[in-house]
DNA sequence: CTGAAAGCGCTTACAG
DNA sequence: CTGAAAGCGCTTACAG
């Protein structure tokens, strides 16, 4: 840089003297309409990359049909998941050229279709995201399905062909979480329920039951409980559990919250954790690493399902036309919370070796 | 409404019509700007409510000298902290017609500075808010104010003149903290230590060892310990407090994922708290209820003092001119981790009855 | 396949 | 104290 003044910032028009084309076509370029020539597109594209040129989102929303704004909608289920899928979709926004809006709202759910209709009026955007508890609420569908705005639906409870989704494979990741228990020798395994109504209760239950079936293993009731996603209702699954005659070697908590209620009522209890009690979670959020030593989990990809969701309301149709579903990637984090139960009442270990990181790709 | 049609939005034009003034008018009424007569203004006022009218954001930064767009920059110190201050942030910058970036950032430190000029490089923003770590890095400030962008930190560490800010009395907080375990009969109470460099850390620890100094209480330093705001320093600190021979009756960690971890050592020891240890924490986060009973804490004002960035940047003159400073409320949250301890080895019980909730307001 | 014209909804100087 | 003109940086039809 030369001069000290003030950079007058490079708009359209210098990167069409630089490049020697007139400058709609760059603005063909820039939004990748069909009909330019590779011979022009490379010149401007050389020309846009030299310059360094951004092009003015203002101007482009002014002129456009276009606001490049988008909005995610939801509340944390979890201690910091809202923070994750908000990070991931900054990201890919900033990436696209797009600004992200963020309604965190109350977890009072019924807020939620009064908040989106003000949104709606008050904004234009180019996209909603919905993530829990909006994902799931009627009225809020429809209000965004009035306005005609295409939006991306994380992990929805029902008609997955309603809108395009995001989601992960909970099913798959709970049975997986389950074999992984069962390959270090629990045969008596508890498990703790999440929201109810929410999908991924139901789907990681599911899994879990089912991964059990498969293997012969034994699905007792009263190794069941409730819970609700919180560390309180985990308290509370953990003292029923626990508090019955014949207790299980290991408890499958369906989120990272929950299983540290369960681990604070083994303690309690005088339950070593892992040595007297494996106990094992789903997320791997921040609260995962608050209890020593560290929880074993699934790592659910929320970031990149902030990133998915943008991916799809920013390229291509941005999310007009049918419907898409992206199904992601999770990982079965082994840390220190399970271990082989304190009596190998089940198989002998086998010289089988535990990888220290079971990964699944899709 | 009458037509289902998609209905045009509101322009200035439409308010002007309404109100029988010149568009330049509603566009003053709209700015705040001096020189316009009650009457003109009321009429405006009028219109522009009658009909709904916001004005179009993009216009407004395309044609003027402002973006309405403003920067949120920090790292969680504690779980949860960023996205209370986001949130009140966001609020505000939708009261107000602004729009908040947010660069939630690894804690890395040393990307910062990059990140910082990235951003100016490519935003035009009319104001910035510095949270930790990236409000007590001298390159990010150095290259703010080269850009000549207002800016306001958020309880920065030093130099506390050189832009506006926004605080709580931390030092103030963590005394009354002090002051109320000793009212309930604590005389032996350790402390556990915040990020080191951390303002917030060594206000609180002043406030601690200040108010016992007033109160004529012992200091001991082998019931003080170092932690880093984290669920496993606080695991540390109080490893070291209640190994040694004399252990106190009460702990004050300076933040609730250190009380967190605090707890956690007590249970393992068999130390059943609040009955045989008390067990305070400072923020007032959601891992406050990551224990049963809740943490007892103080609540610091953090949704509120983003809401007073935000102010600071968007009213009056904007952040530029003479720097500013808010000053915000805590208030003490009393709930189940502490009682009094388990031998009144102090004053006796008096007749004096322990408020619910002890307010301080300035 | 490429370009010249009009306009998006405001604000900024500049007149009066 | 109030208004008419020009322009911010793009996109949208519309020509060729």
């Amino acid at each position: 840089m030369k001069s000290r003044a003030p950079r007058r910032p490079v708009t359209i028009l210098d990167v069409a003297k630089t490049a020697g084309v007139s400058f709609k076509t760059v603005s063909r370029v820039i939004n990748g309409e069909p009909n330019v020539r590779q011979h022009m597109q490379d010149k401007v594209l050389r020309a846009v990359e030299s310059l360094g040129y951004r092009p003015n989102v203002s101007a482009r929303a002014l002129a456009g049909s276009r606001s490049f704004m988008l909005a995610l909608l939801g509340t944390d289920p979890s201690v910091g998941y809202m923070s994750a899928l908000q990070a991931g979709a900054a990201a890919a926004c900033r990436e696209a050229g797009y600004h992200l809006i963020i309604e965190h709202g109350s977890s009072s759910t019924g807020r939620w279709p009064k908040l989106t209709k003000e949104l709606l009026a008050t904004q234009r955007l180019d996209g909603i995201i919905l993530a829990v508890p909006a994902v799931d609420d009627d009225d809020v569908l429809v209000a965004i399905e009035r306005s005609g705005i295409p939006y991306v639906r994380i992990a929805p409870s029902r008609n997955p062909d309603r809108s395009s989704r995001v989601e992960f494979d909970e099913e798959r990741a709970a049975a997986q979480m389950t074999e992984y228990l069962w390959s270090i020798g629990h045969r008596h395994i508890g498990f703790v329920r999440g929201f109810p109504g929410h999908a991924a209760s139901r789907l990681r239950q599911a899994g879990f039951e089912g991964a059990l079936k498969r293997l012969g293993g034994e699905i007792r009731r009263s190794w069941i409980a409730s819970g609700r996603f919180s560390f309180r209702s985990g308290v509370t699954a953990a003292e029923a559990i626990l508090g019955s005659h014949e207790r299980p070697t290991a408890i499958f908590a369906s989120n990272d919250d929950m299983a540290l209620g369960v681990i604070s009522v083994a303690t309690r209890l005088n339950l070593s954790v892992p040595r007297d009690l494996s106990v094992v979670g789903m997320d791997d959020l921040p609260p995962a690493t608050f209890v020593w030593p560290e929880l074993t989990t699934v790592r659910q990809p929320i970031r990149e399902m902030g990133a998915a969701a943008v991916e799809i309301l920013t390229t291509g149709h941005r999310g007009i036309g049918a419907p898409v579903a992206r199904m992601l990637d999770y990982e079965i984090m082994i840390r220190g919370t399970a271990s082989p139960p304190p009596q190998q009442n089940a198989l002998p270990a086998t010289g089988q070796s535990i990888p220290r990181r079971v990964r699944r790709r899709q």
